[in-house]
DNA sequence: CTGAAAGCGCTTACAG
DNA sequence: CTGAAAGCGCTTACAG
């Protein structure tokens, strides 16, 4: 016994607001749509009705005649085990969904396929979405800064292509994030400081290395080890172990991100080496990984789902045609905790 | 500089596709649509002005005539620091997001104000979207096992509410989870086995403390304490407080959700209590609080991605008036770590 | 301030 | 198998 796809035409219709109030279709419609051209008796007249019939818009209807579609896409890169084990897209999805979920716009989520990724590029070059937030690999860079000549779209991550096209970006400064953490472990007093980096062919592993660099430098230290890790824990664990062979032992570690730094404390206690004792450890970003391990980890807190919220309110800004910055940095800021 | 919402009107359209391969808008319109009832010539023609204009489909239009959206909802509840913190919620909406993804349907994220609670409902009733995925919160069960009776719904966890009216669950059998779980301890030799469970209104709570409760009472042993605990590590670990200061000691712990076992976690190496070997502990669910907290938790999978994907996958059979069953149940699996 | 009318881009009986 | 036409439920110049 099923429900069947019949909704039992229940719906009240704006003719049937317009019938019950005692005005045109198009009073009807000026009212619910705030216009002021329209007198208080309409006004209320037209409210009551909309109560009394329990009206709402239909969506459908509503976008064929703006030409608008009320809804916005965030794109996502399928490869499940990160989308999955990684806090980062549920803060960004988070921030995103509570911001629109106060306006009148939808978010509906776009899982990029891997078999398929032109199916994404379709789907929002059909005119189906205003506008798009982009949180998808680099290598499909090229399509979304193309993409946003036709389309609203706002980046999560600074693309890795400058073809002096315009774009827009909402993210933090991951060279001054990564050098807040460095900083922290120079301060406290660590000469070799090593880096679990996140992939250098992407604009965070590209930045967060360069922030650890030229804090070194600026300390007057050389770089000590920088190992590439793939932004999960068992990349980080990787990336630790290969630091402990080839030696010498780091007095520091800033592993650039909460996850790989967790991998990176397991692998250091299996040798039997203390945090912050034998080797101080500082991350970025901060989440369960951070707060969850031992010892709980000091990190530079990136306000992610800060980031999701602005990246959103960007799009609704463009899309309803306000002024908006090419780039906006969200802050970050230190957390001192155990680990160093 | 912005975009400005004009988005340059270079969408093709289907008039546009017809006129080009020499078809009546009707006849494109059943090439489109797969219909049998088209010569092989007509396809071909239409298919290859599809091609040559990238034409997609207003969605709007399409909606408009059809009367149908192609949309589904996924209802979450609001409070912030659960959805964010809790892997749960990332898991279900990526497994439903995943499913959908591979259809012509699109997935939009409703989260439900606190503050506002029946703009969720008004959105829902009034003809939005062909059907809505609910894992909100029982307080609110209610108005959804009612919204089914005019909208195709399929509940993530069991409504607490049985009114006789018919409505459709995919969820685990959480009384057998805990079973499981419950059951290993006593396997491995405890004899006074406690509890920490989640809030005793919710479905959740209920079954899963049946669980424990029936699996000490078939082994002939006593229920040892319960404590109720809210889904996170502080709830868990003020449970866990409760706990040792009433005593005696027990020598079990199924702490019924990985979060709550890792907050007891820390309460237990705060107080110089070794697991297993003082305490073993057993825990519901498996993710990076089970497999990244010290020891590795002893879990029991709940498999909640599959769940995802299996709700998605049961709305459209709803949606598209396939036969479905009342209550499709996710296997777990219970997974030996070092915890117990 | 208001209403009649055209139109948004599709789908789908209906007639052929 | 195909096409002309009506209609899905709104919005918005246009005229008044």
């Amino acid at each position: 016994m099923t429900i069947g796809n019949e909704q039992g035409g229940t719906v009240a219709t704006l003719r049937d607001v317009a019938a019950l109030a005692g005005v045109s279709l198009a009073t009807a419609s000026r009212v619910i749509n705030g216009s002021t051209q329209v007198t208080t008796a309409s006004v209320a007249a037209v409210s009551s009705a909309v109560a009394k019939l329990n009206y709402v818009p239909n969506r459908a209807a509503r976008s064929l005649a703006r030409r608008k579609t009320h809804m916005i896409a965030m794109v996502i890169p399928e490869q499940t085990s990160k989308f999955f084990s990684d806090p980062y897209f549920a803060a960004v999805i988070q921030g995103a969904a509570m911001r629109v979920s106060s306006t009148d716009y939808t978010l509906t989520l776009l899982i990029e396929s891997d078999a398929d990724p032109q199916k994404t590029m379709r789907f929002l070059e059909g005119g189906n979405v205003d506008g798009a937030l982009i949180l998808a690999r680099h290598s499909r860079d090229a399509s979304y800064v193309e993409l946003s000549r036709s389309l609203p779209v706002v980046f999560g991550v600074r693309p890795l292509i400058d073809d002096g096209s315009e774009h827009y970006v909402v993210d933090v400064d991951n060279v001054e994030a990564a050098a807040k953490a460095t900083q922290h472990l120079v301060d406290r007093g660590c000469r070799r400081i090593a880096t679990i980096s996140p992939p250098l062919d992407t604009s965070a592993g590209i930045d967060r290395s360069a922030g650890w660099r030229h804090t070194l430098r600026d300390a007057g230290l050389d770089a000590a080890q920088l190992e590439e890790g793939d932004f999960t824990p068992a990349g980080g664990a990787a990336a630790m172990r290969r630091m402990l062979e080839r030696g010498p032992l780091p007095d520091g570690l800033m592993a650039a991100s909460a996850q790989m730094a967790s991998g990176a404390l397991g692998v250091l206690k299996e040798h039997g080496l203390t945090v912050p004792g034998d080797i101080a450890v500082a991350t970025i970003d901060d989440n369960y990984f951070s707060t969850n391990s031992s010892p709980p980890l000091t990190t530079v807190d990136l306000a992610t789902d800060t980031k999701g919220a602005i990246m959103a309110e960007t799009l609704l800004d463009l899309i309803e045609g306000r002024p908006v910055k090419p780039l906006t940095t969200i802050e970050t800021r230190l957390i001192v905790r155990d680990s160093a």
